[in-house]
DNA sequence: CCCGGCGCTTGATCTGGATCAAGCCGGCCC
DNA sequence: GGGCCGGCTTGATCCAGATCAAGCGCCGGG
């Protein structure tokens, strides 16, 4: 595919909202956080993307990139203009499958996210936060108990409806329980079962 | 486009989660909730949907529904094979496009519900929800400042990240203020301007 | 027509997470 | 090497919204 690529800094922004949009990015090292700005400057992170995810799916629908994406850490993407795609997408039955399925995926995502916000308490937010990070990353090949976090406190805070201090408290809690290290940004899962286990709390009734 | 009817009576499913998708359904007449049943009987609602709305798209990924459609009211909708969308996508540019742009268009409204479950205080919650409804009622020309709701406080609660109570107690206090009117399902929104002026909150900040 | 139950409202109390506050630690710049 | 600053931890207190509780009233069924 016709595509070039293109390196951004840390902290620097690939798009951001309300800038035309002409093309996705599928990441191809490092990794970015997706944020909206709400009123009142209480931005809300939508979303954390590792490499071999894309980025810029909200576009397409006003032309218009929905949201910032900024780079956690340097980074390299791939620009894929999306006029090429689609043209592309007319030709290969595969490839046009592909995208609806890359779209229908994210929508997916976005509904489990929806479930985190709207009914976990904190504690079961902080431990799916980190199994859906492991689980990522072992899809990817990479290390999945032992990682680093590539976002602050306050931004995994933002993602999960939590405040930073919340996030802090959670991973000493879980580190006092002996369910894994944490020191800075360095995490070392010990028990993943027990995880789960606090993520699919069966609700205790009567 | 090649495609049939289905009748939903109040109450019963148009379909279910992991259940083998086909289709896309596009409501002609009634109205929908989806939701999530989440682990411990909390179910999470995904969105409210109105006549002229799809309802599937989170099964294309998988070939397998992402969640439940229930019928708010007696519905009927119309079924689209999916796999025939596909074939004629590949001829018809603009089905193609549009295809992608209902895709994105579901994204970012639920990049919206995050923001809102994430970042927002109940009563800016409540009266967003209002306010969207509202809106959606005007782009189909139907009155918009006087509605009936189609769902349950506790429906809309689930909806908001909010309890029943919670929802009962706003709404009595709008209509405290002066904001509107309810009476059980019957909503008349006297003060617009004043409900964006909650949900656009500036943060008082120092 | 009457009865029963579901959906809703409203009050009282409780609590998880927010907020306020005080350091600490480690990396970076000078 | 030293000092500063941003990111993090931890403690104390507060409060928005949850929970518990008690009716009310409309709607549907017998």
């Amino acid at each position: 595919m016709i595509s070039t690529r293109r390196s951004v800094g840390r902290g620097s922004a690939l798009f951001v909202t309300g800038e035309p949009f002409h093309s996705l990015y599928a990441i191809s090292s490092g990794s970015f956080k997706t944020y909206v700005s709400a009123q009142g400057g209480n931005d809300q992170v939508t979303g954390f993307q590792m490499a071999g995810e894309i980025l810029g799916l909200g576009g397409i629908v006003s032309e218009r990139h929905s949201c910032n994406a900024v780079a956690l850490e340097n980074a390299q993407v791939c620009v894929i203009p999306f006029g090429r795609i689609e043209e592309l997408a007319r030709h290969v039955g595969a490839l046009q499958h592909h995208v609806h399925r890359l779209l229908s995926g994210e929508i997916v995502r976005e509904n489990g996210v929806m479930v985190l916000l709207g009914s976990m308490r904190a504690e079961e937010r902080v431990a799916a936060f980190l199994l859906n990070l492991a689980g990522r990353l072992h899809a990817r090949g990479l290390p999945h108990s032992e990682f680093q976090l590539r976002m602050t406190r306050e931004e995994i805070g933002s993602y999960l409806g939590l405040k930073l201090e919340t996030v802090s408290r959670t991973f000493s809690r879980f580190a006092d329980e002996g369910l894994l290290e944490v020191r800075r940004r360095h995490v070392r899962i010990l028990d993943q079962p027990a995880l789960k286990r606090i993520v699919s709390q069966p609700a205790s009734d009567p």
